[in-house]
Formats: C-alpha cells, structure tokens, sequence
DNA sequence: GTGCTTGCAAACGTTTTGCAGACTC
DNA sequence: GAGTCTGCAAAACGTTTGCAAGCAC
C-alpha cells in the first residue's frame, strides 16, 4: 500500500472485514443492525465507487425495506468513523468507498471518461502547498478536471 | 498573464470589455438584452468569485425584475461562448467568474478556508497526466481539499 | 428499559425546465 | 416578423430532517 499523503483517521487502521467495522461502531456505543450489516457488506463486495442511489439498490436487492434515508445516514457515520469516503467525480451524485482504497481522479469533461490518478503525481503540489502554505492536500476529494487523449 | 495549462476556448480571447462581449454574443446569433448586459457589469466588476445567488442579488439592485433562472440561462450561455468559468469550491452552490481571472483552490475541508494557489504548482501533475495519459488538466474547476495550516 | 436506529414523508438548497408574453434585430 | 430571451411557476435533483415506531443492547 502507498504512503499515505494524508495521515488516516483515528479507527480507518486495520478495518478489514465488515465485522471488525461493527466493532468499532459498537465501540463507540452504536448498535449493530441489519441494515447497517448490509450496506457495509455492499460497500466491502463493491470494487467501484458507489452512489448513495447505487448503494441503495445493491442493498434492496437483499433487504427490500432499506430505505435511501437509512443509506445516507449510514454513510454519514461511516464516514465520521473514518471507515469510508465520498468524493465527487463530476457534477452528479457523490461516490462513496471504502477509505482504504481512496485515490484521485482525472475526468474528461468532454466525454466523461475517468482515470485514477496515482496518489505519486501529486507529491510536487503536496510539497508546494505545504512548505508555502501549511497546507496538506488530500486530492481524493474533487476529480482533477480536464480533457482525455481522445477529446483532446 | 501566465501561460494557461489548457488552451483557452475558442472566443475567450481579447473579451476586454461587457461591449466586447456583448459583440460576441450578436456574431453568434444572440442578443444583448438589458439583463445580460447588467449580468456582464457585475461579472466584470466583482473581483471575488460569486454563486448565481450573489449575482442575482447585485444584479436585482440594478434592476430588480431579473429572475435567477435568466441569471443561470445567462451563465450557462457565457459559459458556452468561454466568457465565464465555474468552480466548485466545496460543498455548495458553484461559483462564476470571467475566464481571464480563473485559477485553482485550496480548500480546508475543516473551517473551509480557501487559498488561491499558483498555477504553476501543478506542472508536475500536468506533465504527467499529459505525457502517460494524454490527459490535459484543467486544475480550476473543482478546488484541492485538504487541511490548512490552523486546523493540521 | 434506555436510547440508538429505522421507515416514511416532507423539506431542503441548488439548478433546470415549460410556457406564454416581451423584446432585439 | 422571426426568432431569441424573459419572468414566473413548477419540477427536478441529490440530500437532509422530524417524527413516531422498532430494535439492539
């Protein structure tokens, strides 16, 4: 796994199965549900990122009654616990993933092509941005706008 | 000026003035009504970014029947004809500004702190999405989350 | 039993759209 | 006069919230 730009939240370390998440949940006096089983269980299986309205298919398919409302708040706490994160890739919905698996993103405004980005490319302005202004860059949030080889 | 990193759009070019646009606006068809002429006087003056809502409301002391949906009409138009850029800074409504005066953000994701930052920090990043991706960046649109230097 | 969590419906903030009338050229 | 543009109202979109019932501990 690469280096890190920016250090993980306290609890995103050694999070590797859906139930090591409900521990931590319970840890922190939440309860663990059936739904929440799910949606993680969904948001472990998935390789891509997942809208809230994608989750929240995938997660019907299994338990009917999960409603949208439900998935936004479980991924809210989810987040807050550090275990996931959302990013916005394009004018649409945010996307949500495991925090593990974060990375950044060029996509093409022309055709709306998406390539990951190597956390690597971004060490200059990570340097620039800190030794000038303190500041430390997380790039997964926003995609890094622009135009593909093939819309060039 | 600085070099840009992206080809401007055809037509952003040598729009100096609310006249010059509004010149642009006719060769291609279009009009130049009052409200778009009062919406460019804004958007010329302001030195800041602005949301539609900062501009329907400078726009509305002018001349206070300008409805916010010809505000977004008009700037998705401007938007067309490369007279006027947006970004989206955060989790908000998005913010406009001329072309000429775009550049990139660093956004602290805890106090929402913003900084402008050089274009120039990017050329590494451009260099190598260009050269192993084809891909040509566009830094201005969506801004670099990250942590400033109070709140690290 | 306490209190976290859920489903539902309704609201939210931002942006887009359909329409009939008004305006620019 | 042709065709663009406008104001208004309403819808669309993604997301959040209030509430009363339900469930985990």
């Amino acid at each position: 796994m690469s280096k890190p730009l920016v250090a993980p939240e306290a609890g995103a370390v050694e999070l590797e199965t859906v139930d090591d998440v409900l521990a931590l949940v319970r840890a922190r006096g939440g309860r663990a549900t059936s739904s929440r089983r799910v949606i993680l269980d969904v948001l472990f299986e998935a390789q891509d990122h997942l809208t809230a309205e994608d989750l929240t298919e995938a997660v019907q398919a299994r338990a009917p009654d999960v409603h949208i409302s439900t998935v936004y708040r479980n991924l809210e706490d989810l987040q807050r616990l550090g275990v996931i994160v959302h990013s916005h890739l394009g004018h649409g919905p945010a996307t949500y993933q495991l925090a593990s698996l974060a990375h950044a993103h060029f996509i093409c405004s022309t055709c709306g092509a998406r390539v990951e980005a190597p956390d690597e490319w971004f060490g200059s302005l990570a340097q620039k941005a800190k030794s000038q202004l303190g500041f430390t860059i997380d790039p997964h949030h926003f995609a890094i706008v622009g135009r593909c080889a093939s819309c060039s």
